[in-house]
RNA sequence: GGGCGAUUAGCUCAGUUGGUAGAGCGCCACGUUUACACCGUGGAUGUCGGGGGUUCGAGCCCCUCAUCGCCCACCA
């Protein structure tokens, strides 16, 4: 045993014990009905890139679970896999498409893109799943999804088919946010916004033939004045003076609820408001009178008539109080166009230029659009006013380039029914959300009821199942498919046409004969298929067994900002295709947020890759450490920095160098790559990990654990399991029982409730500062000693055993190193009835609290003992008496205090070299000495020959002042006859106690001090 | 604009039902006592973001302000 370094090298036994479990098969659950079963669906990462250190998280917390649930005995089956991420990947390739070889996705064509996406996938797929099992991640490997494999295209189809069919799913026209460069619509939830510098065009339009006395022409503003050219009306409030008395109420509102700070601004809003009631108002009222007797007005350079209609959205307190209204390119304006009624002019291609429809200005991008037309709108003199102004634009996150909002036809998933089951569910505790608190979130937003847009214009991903047929009759469709109930179809009134849908087979172009089908060329949305997950993966539409035995699944591991994109749409597709939730309970665990405070993620570039902490402090202490930081309420925040492969300085990683492939040491000048490294010169480089010192204390607490190991290795020597009676067991072994017991219930409780940081907590302390720095010590000297030996090795090892199988799920890897080596030494181990250990403590049983062990008399006279312990050591330190010194101590204390103490005597020997005299209320301070009070406790260290006078007087007098301002406090609390009247009884009772004793703890410090300073004269 | 969370030692974070604050790292001193220097022993360090309030008593409860982060909505 003595072969064994004195420090855990984590490297090789990663490789090897994950090579071990996967031989054994323990990675794998099939059903048996005899067992129950726990099941986790992973949250399947994108296949756009490698994961970072918050997946590492995600994962640990996931691994965790499983095998702490597994240990328990139950059939866990952790379902792996990816998720093909439909625009963010395919926007990955077409970057590196074009980046590298000057192509677009149309010089490809479909088909080729979509080979290389795959190829793309295969090595991400790879390098993720890698990832997963180097952390030693206890999935069902062999069940490994991909989203876009077979069985989850078959449950994709299945759900479609059955929406379309229920009439759940329909095709309309609606306002997308157009991404021009991808060419693709992008959901709401991919578009952020960012303030950019802009301007606000003030432009008029003509009225056509206005009467005397009416305004010739109307004002508008905008900021994207080339829509004018899809412009169908100009809007003026209904009711202008009673819109404007509104806004002054509500004003009014905010000035009474206002402070001093904000009431100039609103007072000032104020008098504007006034103002404008006597210079616009009466403009507005006329043009109102106009739009209600239809009059129109004339749309410069396309010279288009168009209506002035009268529409709440128009604000009379805005601009000129009126407003243009583009139908086709603005989502308000697009709800005032259906209002109206109004022809809905798209003046754009999907690449971002300008259509026929907008005349002259044809084939333009429509930044050049907008020059022109302000150029020329200028020259007619129809230019008002150009203020600067900075803009929220829209941008698609995928593409990063400024979305257009644009009418096209897309495919939506009704969501009012689905929506309210997935409420329900939560509502009613089917589902319930830890912490609590992201409970509202969840159902505000399904409790709005979009319908969902499921298309989507790209080439990787599911193609939506239909086939249009343009010139068919119904009956051609009927014959066609008769007897088929996999062929459904609906007649797309608008544009005058069927819609089939087709369920698990592909339609040919000629199915119907005489006719020719054309497949919709859309895929799905991403999270169509992900809402299937912890079905689809488990064989559905298929009965399986695996259907049957693990759905619905017990848990789900995931990150706030999914909530609704993902978790709402997994509990309503899993209502609605199994007709019941996916999953018991959703955990939301903490972000992992950089230096500067900003969540990790691939987009922005600042994930820290796991293997960079793994190389440097282990699988384990990444996993524990993440678990130990995974608390309630608090985001983990995870400043990092390079560590130089030359120089081995830390490189601290700025906003700017955390995006190269090849950064330059700032210490020794020497270049290494990072992760983001990627063509051959710069992977050439030697690699500069991502480091961060939070893993430190996972770090060396596994190191500390491996020592402790050794220490029992190296005294298991003659080990001979046998049942240990109560009377055989002595102090330090009921101490460390009773321990045990509570840590073991507290840990379980935790892991059950999802508090990782509580339960890493747990047991860090218990290993660390109970096991090691109390149990480990005390246990020395009788493991020398022949007679206590056997019981002494007992005991060690089956609180060892019990350690490693409560710290398995966080730190698999060396538990079950140490598992192992402990089965050399000690292979049947308990103290009741002891047996057999099992080959791996993956499968061990997990832990049972023996409430029988709990010891509170045990427990306090530990507590008394390493205070006084404390005391001791305190003493010797601000005495600088060398360790090897043996010191004589008293300590002034009530009998019962003494009976606790007293058999501790040989512990204060071996662990602070010291020894008792007198214990008990006739102990008496020597003539010199130095002391510590304790509670209702005196501690004398006498100090005949050692004492450093001045040192213990500076001392003494400062622990006065102390005291002096505590009885102070105390006093002023006592003689408050409210507090006497007040507060309870036995806090009332206990304060007395409390003064009493820090008034004979001063009386004793005066005491010496007096006789100190006669000592000195 | 609405909502959620955060603000505690130099850094990163804990803090149970309200009873005058803790950990790890870092810092200082001492130490190589055969499990461990990725260690041991001891020490120093806080107007618990500001201001009000409730209470005998507030890091914890209430109000308010400030700053940071996230989510949702909106911005002719």
């Amino acid at each position: 045993m003595n072969d064994l370094p004195k420090q855990y090298q984590h490297a090789e036994p990663e490789q090897r014990l994950f090579r071990f479990w996967e031989e054994r098969g323990y990675f794998h659950s099939e059903p048996d009905p005899k067992r129950k079963p726990y099941t986790i669906v992973i949250p399947p990462p994108n296949v756009t890139g490698a994961l970072h250190l918050g997946h590492a998280l995600n994962n640990s917390l996931q691994d965790i679970l499983i095998r702490f649930k597994r240990m328990q005995g139950f059939n866990a089956l952790w379902m792996p896999g990816t998720d093909h991420a439909g625009i963010a990947t395919q926007a990955v390739v077409e970057r590196r498409l074009l980046q590298e070889e000057k192509k677009s996705r149309h010089d490809l064509g479909r088909e080729k893109l979509v080979e290389r996406i795959w190829q793309w996938k295969n090595d991400y797929e790879q390098r993720i799943l890698g990832q997963l099992k180097r952390m030693g991640c206890s999935c069902d490997w062999q069940r490994t999804r991909f989203t876009l494999d077979d069985v989850c295209a078959r449950a994709v189809r299945h759900t479609f088919f059955k929406l379309f069919q229920e009439k759940f799913i329909y095709r309309g026209k609606r306002l997308v946010n157009w991404d021009t460069y991808l060419q693709t619509a992008v959901s709401d939830d991919e578009v952020y916004h960012e303030q950019v510098k802009g301007h606000f065009w003030h432009m008029k339009y003509p009225v056509i033939d206005p009467r005397p006395g009416e305004p010739t022409h109307v004002t508008i503003a905008t900021t994207r004045p080339e829509t004018m050219l899809g412009d169908t009306a100009v809007a003026v409030h209904p009711d202008p003076a009673k819109a404007l008395d509104r806004a002054e109420a509500e004003l009014r509102q905010k000035l009474a609820a206002a402070g001093d700070k904000e009431r100039p601004e609103l007072e000032s809003q104020f008098g504007a408001l006034a103002e404008r009631r006597k210079t616009v108002l009466p403009t507005l009222v006329k043009l109102r009178n106009m739009a209600l007797a239809g009059r129109r007005l004339l749309l410069p350079l396309v010279d288009r008539e168009i209506p002035l209609v009268a529409d709440e959205w128009a604000k009379p307190e805005l601009g000129s109080g009126c407003v243009k209204i583009t139908p086709a390119h603005d989502p308000n304006d697009y709800e005032v166009g259906k209002r109206q009624d109004l022809p809905m002019v798209n003046i754009l291609n999907p690449d971002g230029t300008l259509n026929v429809a907008a005349g002259a200005y044809q084939g333009q991008p429509m930044l050049k659009a907008r020059e022109r037309v302000v150029a020329e709108m200028d020259a007619l003199g129809l230019l008002v006013e150009v203020e600067d102004r900075e803009i929220d634009l829209a941008h698609s996150d995928r593409s990063k380039t400024p979305i257009e909002p644009y009418l096209a036809d897309q495919w939506f998933v009704k969501m009012d029914q689905l929506a309210q089951s997935a409420m329900d569910a939560v509502s009613d505790g089917r589902v319930k959300i830890f912490p609590p608190r992201y409970v509202q979130g969840y159902l505000d937003w399904l409790g709005e009821k979009r319908d969902w847009p499921v298309s989507r214009q790209l080439w990787w991903g599911h193609q939506i199942p239909i086939w249009y047929a343009p010139t068919a009759t119904e009956a051609d469709l009927q014959k066609a498919f008769a007897g088929r109930d996999d062929v459904v179809w609906r007649r797309d009134e608008e544009q005058d046409q069927w819609l089939i849908c087709a369920r698990e087979q592909d339609l040919a172009e000629d199915s119907v004969p005489g006719h020719k089908l054309a497949r919709e060329q859309d895929v799905l949305d991403t999270w169509f298929s992900s809402a299937l997950w912890p079905h689809s993966t488990l064989g559905w539409p298929e009965q399986t067994p695996e259907l049957k035995y693990y759905y619905p699944t017990s848990a789900l591991v995931t990150s706030r900002d999914i909530i609704t994109l993902w978790v709402a749409r997994m509990v309503l597709a899993g209502l609605h295709n199994v007709g019941e939730v996916p999953f018991r309970e959703v955990f939301i665990h903490p972000k992992i947020l950089d230096g500067y405070g900003e969540g990790m993620s691939k987009s922005k570039g600042n994930g820290v890759d796991p293997i960079d902490v793994m190389e440097k402090f282990g699988a384990d202490a990444l996993r524990f450490g993440l678990a130990h930081l995974t608390t309630e309420t608090q985001d983990v925040r995870m400043p990092v920095e390079f560590e130089c492969p030359h120089c081995h300085k830390l490189v601290e990683q700025t906003k700017k160098n955390r995006v190269l492939p090849r950064v330059k040491c700032t210490q020794c000048g020497g270049e290494f790559s990072t992760q983001w490294a990627d063509k051959p010169e710069d992977k050439a480089l030697p690699r500069g990990a991502v480091v961060s010192e939070r893993f430190e204390l996972a770090r060396n607490f596994c190191n500390k654990l491996w020592n402790a190991a050794r220490f029992a290795l190296l005294n298991l020597e003659g080990y001979a399991p046998a049942a240990v009676a109560d009377a055989e067991l002595s102090v330090e072994d009921r101490w460390i029982l009773s321990r045990l017991t509570t840590v073991t219930d507290e840990t379980t409780k935790a892991l059950e409730s999802y508090r990782f940081a509580d339960a890493m907590r747990q047991l860090y302390e218990f290993a660390w500062d109970e096991f090691c720095s109390f149990y480990v010590e005390m246990v020395k000297s009788r493991l020398q000693a022949p007679q206590e030996r056997g019981v002494a090795q007992r005991v060690l090892a089956h609180v060892l055993d019990a350690i490693l199988r409560l710290l398995h799920p966080a730190a698999p890897f060396i538990t079950e190193e140490i598992w192992q080596l402990l089965a050399g030494a000690a292979p049947e181990r308990g103290l009741t009835a002891p047996a057999a250990a099992a080959e791996s403590v993956m499968i061990a049983d997990w832990p049972k609290a023996e409430p029988r062990r709990h010891d509170a008399e045990i427990e306090l006279r530990f507590a008394r003992f390493q205070e006084v312990l404390r005391g001791l050591r305190e003493i010797r330190s601000r005495q600088n008496i060398p360790p090897k010194t043996p010191i004589r101590f008293s300590a002034r204390c009530d009998a019962a205090t003494a009976d606790l103490l007293q058999p501790m005597a040989t512990y204060f020997a071996s662990m602070a070299n010291a020894q008792g005299t007198v214990w008990g209320p006739q102990a008496a301070p020597p003539a010199t000495h130095a002391q510590i009070n304790l509670k209702d406790l005196e501690l004398f260290v006498d100090l005949e020959g050692l004492i450093d006078l001045d040192a213990e007087m500076a001392r003494l007098e400062k622990e006065r002042g102390r005291l002096q301002g505590l009885i102070a406090g105390k006093e002023k609390k006592l003689s408050n006859a409210d507090f006497l009247a007040r507060a309870p009884a036995d806090v009332v009772e206990k304060e007395r106690a409390a003064l009493d004793d820090v008034r004979s703890q001063l009386a004793s410090i005066e005491q010496s001090l007096t006789e100190f300073r006669r000592r000195k004269r």
